[in-house]
DNA sequence: GTGGATTTGAACTCATGGGTTCAATGTAGT
DNA sequence: ACTACATTGAACCCATGAGTTCAAATCCAC
């Protein structure tokens, strides 16, 4: 036939990828295996050749898309490691890069499937804790705990500093976006990294100016 | 027995009710209507007397209990309305009052379900930005300008204020909970209140003391 | 009581979809 | 070329559950 089976590529990648496309689309229990299959281009017993269950694809598929996106967000704290002289620059755009991967299709899609499976796959309390905003929190304290050391940031609680920054950031995308329906454009995202640094600073910067 | 319809309305209030019930315990495609007939203590046609459909039974049941949601946030932001010479000691009761209220089963059921099937139900967003945080973000910056006004906060962007307050507070939630999954403890929603006013003030209270 | 509406239980129809089977058809490695 | 295995399409089995039908039971106003 004309399709794309090319001898003995990995399967299993387009399975898990097309898993992912169809289940952040229709949700897990909509999601039929066979949408799957022909997403990923490959017949429906090849899913089950390679997956026991539609329980375990969707596990499999949310794992590697949540390690995905925490890979990219922890990537954009980079500029905190070495801010030059302009820390509330940096903080800036650090903010304005966690705002898009927070707000992108697949990062929707994963906030929804986990908030609406969590009760059916408790399990994957274990991702989210491995790779779920904990860890980005833990990321950010360490840098900020470093620019406190240095005198540029308020030496108290890194942690709880980091906490709020994400809070004052990522809160108000909620409403903003509608519950990740409607797209927010660029100018947009630019207020809301500036306005939250700006507080941030008021609250964390260094005292006695 | 005020109306000659009083059985009608009795069984709608236990379906309504059941239905959230049931909704909020398996998520809607996993609910079957016979379960919320059972829950509400009714035959299964006599769902279908009172609602087309299982999709108008879900959007009926979400907006009630979304609306219920609401008038009981918004109720407690009513120290804000007189909070006497302790400012802070207001701020903090009405935080964590508001934590009470988006850490209870309903709600942390309601937000489950809003996040999964809006997707499925885009109408419910009219439910979301009548009665969602966008209400309560403008009740609370309606309060937060009164007190501007009278001297004692930062008199620019009352919105903005509100909303940094709303996302101070409850940004941290979804990860303390573990996505609603955990409860949390009086003393660490105390903590998280005192937390959330100290860094607002900070930020938003009267300069030059 | 009586009559009209409502409720009820049980059985029914029908569509969907998870998971399997199987014979035919590649595809690798040797 | 030959063998061992992966893949494929199509059909199949079977559980689940939405929505309906209907005769019997129940309720309410008058």
């Amino acid at each position: 036939m004309a399709t794309s089976t090319r001898g003995r590529i990995d399967k299993r990648q387009a399975i898990l990828g097309g898993a992912f496309a169809v289940f952040a689309r229709l949700g897990y229990a909509q999601a039929c295996v066979q949408d799957i299959a022909d997403e990923a281009g490959v017949a429906k017993p090849t899913v089950y050749n390679h997956m026991t269950d539609k329980a375990t694809l969707f596990r499999h598929a949310v794992e590697a898309a949540s390690q995905a996106a925490l890979d990219a967000r922890i990537g954009a704290l980079a500029p905190l490691a070495d801010p030059g002289d302009d820390l509330a620059g940096a903080l800036e755009d650090v903010a304005h890069a966690l705002l898009r991967l927070h707000t992108d299709e697949r990062s929707c899609a994963l906030k929804r499937l986990l908030h609406s499976e969590i009760t059916r796959f408790p399990d994957l309390l274990d991702v989210v804790t491995g790779s779920g905003p904990h860890h980005l929190t833990r990321a950010l304290a360490d840098r900020l705990a470093r620019l406190a050391l240095s005198g540029r940031l308020r030496a108290a609680d890194p942690d709880l500093a980091a906490e709020q920054f994400l809070a004052l950031l990522l809160g108000p995308l909620e409403a903003r976006s509608r519950l990740g329906t409607r797209p927010i454009g660029e100018t947009e995202l630019h207020d809301m990294a500036r306005a939250t640094v700006c507080t941030f600073m008021r609250a964390w910067g260094q005292d006695t100016p």
